[in-house]
DNA sequence: CGAGCACTTGATCGCTTTCAATAGCTGTGG
DNA sequence: CCACAGCTATTGAAAGCGATCAAGTGCTCG
């Protein structure tokens, strides 16, 4: 097992301390959030809630990569979220669980009891108001996405995934946008098919196709080189700063 | 133009005042939404916004239907939410649109001049609270969109709207399950294509297959009789009691 | 060395798109 | 009252893209 002595875990050294629900709260809250928290670990591949289920909890992804995904009952499965660091997990003032929620990398979570985070909600609005700026960038992130899967096509698809891979590790490392970017894809090829709306050999074969064209190199299977940003966005149908040549 | 006597609403016989981003509210809080709230009309078919324009308000969809669609420069285009009566507008904290929003009936805005709102929401809980809900609901019909646009067939698309859009409009008349459900559609053949990421010729055959399968019946273009919301929804994959037969 | 797994590649099928023609409705003007 | 334009919707035929079915590759781990 890989758990580390966790429970030695202070807010004021956490990774995601101002990106995550506690981001806006003073030390005095800080105190109060840290009574009520303890830490998880959960191994790549593990589940952490199956949709239905009841949750006792709530939290944040510390570190790690975890998705979230609806399935039908016939097994057509879509992914319908990508949680990062600092992403919060589970919904205030519901019990059970919407969705199935996997982690696709080892995952440390900040968890806190579901109750009492309530009440603490109930009385402190910096943890509310934080919350709800990021509902709404969740909001948007989930109907960009709606773009991708019902207009684009599967090469577009592709690209628009790795553009938004690399926005969201580049806002950690400042990246430029001109240079070589290089990263590593945290999703199996079918992990990428259930969030694009993919068959897993569509991905693959789009993959190939993304690499013969020079828009990606590919190390393996998962380590990545994008030597042109501008490149891909224009793959990606996203025309990033398209049309300057004009 | 079918500008009634506007300013003389009241909020306490406002048809949305208690699902509206204001529910919430006690009378003293009202007072002071109402300071700073005005009407606006649009007719069928006008824009009420154009994405990257800035807005000078937020407000609530009172009466009437409008879209939130997004376009590629190619032209394609994504309807990534339908605003239904109650349904909020805006985003508080941010001066640009993201979306273009089209009222595709007549529609009644009630509008709160955006920075005095945003002042509003900062002393005031109950309307934070409320928009937290508000944007979590609308989250979860995002994701719940997510899996029709990724994974449904064209006939399970065209049932799945159906489905939301009787479900919507049932939340204000009760309506019981197995009886004969009956009303009109307020979105175009196009429109509803660009809520599904279809064609329009596409959702055309789909809906004289769903008609000669007897799943709907159609009068005109727009009014549709459901004789089995059972079968609806077997028919849009969400199989509802399915399964309760055998 | 062989089993298991993730991934790649090939061949074919079928659903949705595309292109095109037609129908039905509404409003306007002769 | 009818003719016609303009719009929305329907229907048909053909093409294309991604899905499906099926091998085959490469890697890791026992």
């Amino acid at each position: 097992m890989n758990t580390p002595n966790i429970n030695s875990v202070n807010c004021n050294s956490c990774p995601i301390r101002h990106r995550a629900v506690c981001a806006r709260c003073n030390a005095d809250e800080l105190v109060e959030l840290d009574a009520i928290k303890y830490y998880r670990t959960y191994e790549a591949g593990q589940t952490v809630i199956w949709a239905g289920d009841i949750m006792g909890f709530v939290g944040s992804v510390v570190s790690g990569v975890a998705t979230l995904t609806q399935t039908m009952e016939d097994g057509r499965t879509q992914m319908v979220g990508l949680l990062l660091p600092s992403d919060f997990v589970g919904r205030p003032g519901r019990d059970g669980a919407a969705y199935n929620v996997v982690a696709t990398t080892n995952v440390v979570m900040c968890c806190f009891r579901k109750k009492p985070f309530e009440d603490l909600m109930e009385r402190t609005p910096h943890i509310a108001q934080r919350l709800l700026v990021m509902t709404l960038d969740e909001l948007d992130a989930a109907r960009e996405w709606m773009l991708v899967l019902g207009r684009k096509t599967a090469r577009e698809k592709i690209a628009s995934l790795l553009s938004i891979i690399v926005r969201r590790d580049a806002s950690l490392q400042s990246t430029g946008l001109g240079e070589n970017v290089v990263f590593d894809l945290p999703l199996t090829r079918e992990a990428m098919a259930d969030y694009l709306g993919l068959t897993l050999e569509t991905v693959s074969r789009q993959m190939s196709a993304l690499k013969r064209d020079g828009v990606i190199k590919l190390e393996g299977k998962r380590h990545i080189t994008v030597p042109s940003m501008g490149r891909l966005l224009e793959e990606a149908g996203d025309d990033s700063d398209g049309g300057f040549i004009g």
